[in-house]
DNA sequence: ATGCCCTTAC
């Protein structure tokens, strides 16, 4: 039998997890575990790096029960174990807050290992980044893996600024805390920051890796931006780099949110290893081009590729239904879930339903299907259903779902402004008027729409009835032009249905001429004087005149013009758009 | 130490 240092020296090696709780056993059994704090932190080591990180838990336990004290390097470990381990793992929590006021008790918490163990495990397991942060303030040194933790952590919880005052402030940044800043902005919606971030990056020479091209490629596809997304690509293939299952399917997702599905398709097809995230990636992006069917196809043959879909890919599946009006199909999908999969339906499934319904104009059935799913109906599952009462134009079940949904949420305006949309376009104007008195008596104000377009690899924004851009002049000259234009040949009659505000006709006029897409079009065909498509990326949905208009734009003046809204894409050519007007 | 897909509406 080999001694304490053989076992320590042997544990120090070993990485599976099983022969490390064999060895485990043995020392219990021989007695030796209950004499040794060395062995307990042995053990506990080796289990924190193992693929079952939890197992070392009950060893703090044991090692309090045989009366050892922890020593500087047990707690680390420990620690790295909690942070490390599955997120349900019953009891973590305690025990990390449980090891932290021992530390503390030990006078351990303030030692470069120890306090940078618990600076991860409150920005992780805890989810108390504040005590976190004043952990790092008050430790005698800190290491850059727990500055990026952190801003990992605050960027996680939507805390931009936060996270981006920790990366100002530390001393080094490597790519890792680049890639945790890039990232960071995507994941609060910011993706023009995180090109900016990037920007900066590569302008301080730090080479970047992987992981925040990942993050860049998912900026891109966030924001439109094509051209920068085709430079990361260009990127990777001129320095060689392995497209992992990661970059691939940021570079398929990029690609279709973007509007070049074929480019996503040979990304796609070129991957050679397609997890299940990569297929609904591409079945999504095929769903949000109206391709529904190539979609379904695409589903079928990841199912016989044996790749077993999970909740999400049923999302894009369904998704692709609602799309293309596939509703006997989305039926039988949702069925299939259960039957086939066992998977259980989450709400998400059912808004998928309600919303495949609903715009369908099966707004009974889709209102039946929330009487009788499992749980409470959310703002989304309200909302879907808001949007079939809408475009089926019906003032009753609108006016029923916006009781229910403004319980849920009071301080929004979504509900307001669909139903006062609703009652617009029913000819009851009195009441949309009273609808948006009282928006204005609560306080809640309706996004505004805003569109971006990418030109020569820049982003110019138009926010509606923003008359602050530098050329605003030759926009609203340009406007002029395409309105008398679209008029004359093509017999254009503003649509102003859906227009809300108590002004005369002609506002009206400048009202709808103030869409932010309007504003992007006719700035990009000023600037651009060659037979490139246009793209825009809108926040909210195309109202019918924008979209009637861009149809018109599109013939009159020869352009393609591709519209990503806030779901979907629009490809404008030759007077029709490839949604069918049907969105 | 960091990274990919995920239902409505505004």
């Amino acid at each position: 039998m080999a001694g304490a240092a053989g076992y320590v020296e042997l544990l120090s090696r070993c990485g599976e997890a099983r022969a490390i709780s064999r060895i485990q056993a043995a020392l219990v059994t021989s007695g030796r575990l209950r004499r040794s704090v060395e062995l307990h932190d042995a053990l506990i080591r080796a289990l924190s790096r193992s693929a079952r990180p939890h197992l070392a838990h009950p060893l703090y336990a044991h090692l309090l029960r045989a009366g050892l004290l922890p020593t500087p390097h047990t707690l680390p470990s420990l620690l790295k174990s909690i942070a490390l381990s599955p997120a349900a793992t019953p009891g973590a929590a305690a025990l990390a807050v449980a090891v932290h006021a021992h530390a503390v008790k030990l006078g351990l918490e303030r030692f470069l290992l120890v306090s940078n163990a618990l600076i991860r495990v409150h920005a992780g397991i805890l989810g108390r980044l504040d005590d976190g942060l004043l952990l790092l303030r008050t430790a005698s040194a800190v290491d850059a893996a727990s500055f990026n933790t952190l801003i990992t952590a605050y960027a996680r919880a939507g805390r931009a600024a936060d996270a981006r005052k920790l990366f100002d402030e530390m001393p080094a940044r490597s790519a890792v805390s680049w890639s945790a800043m890039v990232n960071g902005y995507v994941q609060a919606g910011d993706g023009r920051e995180a090109l900016e971030m990037f920007a900066q990056m590569q302008a301080e020479g730090v080479c970047p890796d992987d992981t925040v091209l990942v993050g860049v490629l998912a900026a891109c596809a966030q924001h439109g931006a094509l051209e920068q997304g085709k430079w990361v690509h260009g990127y990777l293939k001129a320095h060689g780099t392995r497209i992992t299952v990661f970059l691939g399917t940021a570079l398929v997702d990029m690609y279709a949110k973007c509007g070049e599905v074929q480019l996503a398709m040979d990304v796609f097809e070129a991957m050679k290893d397609k997890n299940v995230l990569a297929w609904t990636t591409m079945i999504k992006g095929l769903a949000i081009h109206g391709r529904g069917s190539e979609a379904l196809t695409l589903f079928s043959q990841m199912e016989s590729s044996g790749v077993r879909p999970d909740d999400i890919a049923f999302i894009g599946a369904l998704c692709a239904c609602t799309h293309a009006g596939l509703v006997d199909k989305g039926r039988e999908l949702f069925d299939s879930m259960v039957r086939k999969y066992g998977i259980k339906p989450k709400i998400e499934h059912y808004g998928c339903m309600v919303d495949l319904l609903a715009r369908n104009g099966l707004l009974g059935e889709a209102k039946e299907m929330i009487q009788k799913m499992p749980m409470k109906p959310d703002a989304l599952i309200w909302g879907a259903l808001m949007a079939g009462c809408r475009f089926h134009k019906n003032v009753e079940l609108a006016e029923y779902v916006v009781k229910h949904w403004i319980l849920l949420e009071p301080d929004k305006s979504g509900a307001y402004v669909l139903l006062a949309n609703i009652y617009a376009a029913s000819g009851r104007h009195n009441s949309a008027r009273e609808i948006r008195h009282l928006m204005r008596e609560k306080g809640v104000d309706k996004t505004p729409g805003c569109s971006t377009v990418e030109i020569r690899g820049i982003i110019h924004q138009f926010i509606v009835g923003d008359l602050s851009h530098p050329r605003i002049k030759d926009i609203l000259t340009k406007w002029h032009e395409i309105d008398s234009r679209i008029r004359l040949q093509e017999g254009y009659i503003p649509d102003k249905k859906e227009v809300l505000l108590d002004i005369e006709e002609e506002e009206k006029d400048d009202a709808l001429s103030r869409h932010s897409e309007k504003l992007a079009i006719a700035f990009a065909l000023i600037i651009t004087s060659d037979n490139m498509p246009i793209r825009i990326v809108k926040n909210l949905r195309v109202c019918h005149d924008c979209h009637h208009v861009t149809k018109l734009i599109s013939k009159v003046y020869g352009r393609e013009i591709i519209v990503r809204d806030r779901t979907r894409f629009h490809l404008f050519k030759d007077g029709s758009c490839s949604c069918k007007d049907y969105w």
